[in-house]
DNA sequence: GAACAGCGTTCATATATAAGAACATAAAGG
DNA sequence: CCTTTATGTTCTTATATATGAACGCTGTTC
C-alpha cells in the first residue's frame, strides 16, 4: 500500500526542523524536501495553526518546533508502560547509587535516552533526552544492548572493521568490541571508562519483558574519579540487580538469558 | 485560508492518542474524530510506517505514540529552551506589574538569573544576568526554589545553623529558614522583604516542566516603598499563577506539586 | 448454527489537494 | 537606477486523495 502524500510529508517537515540546527524558511524546506513551495506551504500554515511549529522570526519567515508538538513528543513518555514502570526504580537507583540513573533504548543502531533521574546538586550531564550523537559501542548502555545481540547483528550494526574513535579509550575495532561483549555477558552488566566522553564512567545492564526479549537498558554515569574498581563492581551489581527487578515487574520469567 | 486537511488530521490523532489513557483503535479515533475510517486507515498506515505511531496490540490493532514522533517533540528542548517560552510570559507580567520580572534556575546552591524583563523608566536593579552573587536564601527566587525541597536537601545546600547576613532583614538561622518555606508552600508564593538587598521586595514562584520538576523560578521584583500588604498579596497571586502557565507550557500536567 | 454486529480493510468515484506558473515584494548586483 | 535573483504567496487545473459502500473476517446472540 502506498503512503498518504501529505500525512508523509508532515511528518518528513517536523523531522526536518526537529534535525535542523535553526529555524528553516518555507524555501529551505521545500528544497530539502524535494517538494514545490506550494504544497510546502499550505502544509506549513497548517502545522503553525495547529501550533506543531512556530514562526520564530515574522519577517524572515523562519519555522522551528511548537509546544504542541513537545506535548505529544513526551507524552510518549507517560504511555509507555515499561518506561513509567521503571521510572521509581531510577529513582531508588539513584538515592542509592548517588549518582545520575539512565533509560535507554536502541533503534536502528542508535542508543535512544528515554528518562534520566539526577542527583539534585550533581555535576550535571549534558545528555538530553533523545537520539544520542555517539556511536552505541562506546556507551555502558550501548555495549549493554549490544552484549544482547548476536555477534552477526553486532556486525550489522557496526561494521566488521575499524570503529570511529571518539575518545582515546573508545574500543578500536570489531573483534575487540566482541570480546568485550563476552566479557559483559559473564560479568552480568556492562562497563564503560571514559569511552565516549573522558571523566565519566558507566556500568549498564538490559531490561527484559515477558517475551524475554531486551527491551532496554539502564546505566548509572559517574565522574571518572570516584570510580574505583571496587566501585565499579558495587555499582555494576546495583544496576544489574535493578534491572532484573525492573524485568520481573514486566513480567520476565527466566533467570538470565544472555546474563 | 483554509487548513489542508490531511495535515490537520494528522495532527489531530496525534494529539487524540497523546491524550489517552489507552491505545486506541481505528474505529475509536475516526469516531472521536467524526472522520471516515477509511480515510484514518490511510493516515494511521503512513504514521506507522514513519514511526510516529506504532500499533501496541497486533491482533486488536490499537495505536499509541511512536518513537520517532518523541524524537521529534523532545528537539523542541534544544531548539527553543524555556527561556524563550517563559519569555513572553515575562513581558506580559512586567507590563501587569508594571515592576522588574526574573527568571532563574538553581546550580550547585547558587542562584543563576538567566532573563529578566523591567520597565522603560523603573528604578534599575543592580542584578544582572548569571550567577547571583548573594546566598540563595536572602532572595524570593531562591526561596521558592528551597521551598521546592526537602528540609534536609535545604540543610545540605544552607548547613543547619546561623546563616550569614547580607541585611539587617535576612533570615537569621537554619530554623527559621525552615518555617519560612512552610509559609511559602502554604501561601504559593515566596516574599522577600529587603533581605538581600535594603528597598527591595519580592514575590516568587517555581515552574515546573513535565517530570514535576521545579526546573525554574521566576519573580517581580519592587521597591520596598511601594509594597504594601495588599500589593503583596496581588503581585504574589500574578507570579504564581505566572509560574502555573508557563509550567503547563511545559507540558507541566499535575495541579500543585509542592506549593 | 444462522443471524447479527462488530472489526479492519479494500474499492470506485466524487472531490479536495498538489504542482507549476505567475504574482508581488524585497534584496543584491552591475 | 535598472536588472537580476531571491523570497513568500496566490491561482488554476490536472491529479491524488477522501469518501461511503461493500468486503471479508471474527465473535456474539438468540
Amino acid at each position: 500500500m502506498l503512503l498518504n502524500k501529505t500525512a508523509s510529508r508532515v511528518v518528513d517537515i517536523l523531522n526536518l526542523i526537529a534535525q535542523s540546527e535553526k529555524a528553516l524558511t518555507i524555501t529551505e524546506i521545500s528544497k530539502l524536501l524535494n517538494m514545490p513551495k506550494s504544497s510546502t506551504f499550505a502544509i506549513l500554515y497548517t502545522l503553525v495553526k495547529k501550533d506543531y511549529l512556530t514562526i520564530e522570526n515574522e519577517k524572515l519567515k523562519t519555522f522551528k518546533l511548537g509546544l504542541k508538538l513537545f506535548q505529544a513528543g513526551v507524552s510518549f513518555l507517560s504511555n509507555s508502560s515499561f518506561i513509567s514502570i521503571a521510572h521509581p526504580f531510577l529513582e531508588r537507583t539513584m538515592k542509592e547509587s548517588g549518582e545520575t540513573v539512565f533509560l535507554a533504548i536502541e533503534k536502528q543502531g542508535q542508543l535512544v535516552y528515554l528518562d534520566k533521574m539526577e542527583q539534585p546538586f550533581s555535576v550535571r550531564t549534558t545528555i538530553r533526552l533523545g537520539f544520542s550523537k555517539n556511536p552505541i559501542y562506546c556507551s555502558a548502555l550501548g555495549k549493554a544492548l549490544l552484549a544482547s545481540f548476536t555477534d552477526n547483528k553486532v556486525k550489522e550494526i557496526v561494521g566488521d572493521g575499524k570503529l570511529l574513535s571518539i575518545t582515546q579509550n573508545t574500543v578500536k575495532n570489531y573483534n575487540a568490541l566482541i570480546k568485550q561483549l563476552n566479557k559483559t555477558r559473564q560479568r552480568g552488566y556492562a562497563m564503560e571508562n571514559g569511552e565516549g566522553n573522558l571523566g565519566v564512567s558507566c556500568v549498564a545492564a538490559p531490561i527484559y519483558d515477558n517475551f524475554n526479549k531486551v527491551v532496554a537498558v539502564i546505566s548509572i554515569a559517574s565522574p571518572k574519579y570516584r570510580m574505583s574498581e571496587d566501585r565499579f563492581r558495587q555499582l555494576g551489581n546495583l544496576i544489574s540487580k535493578t534491572a532484573m527487578n525492573i524485568s520481573k515487574n514486566l513480567g520476565f520469567l527466566k533467570e538470565r538469558l544472555f546474563f
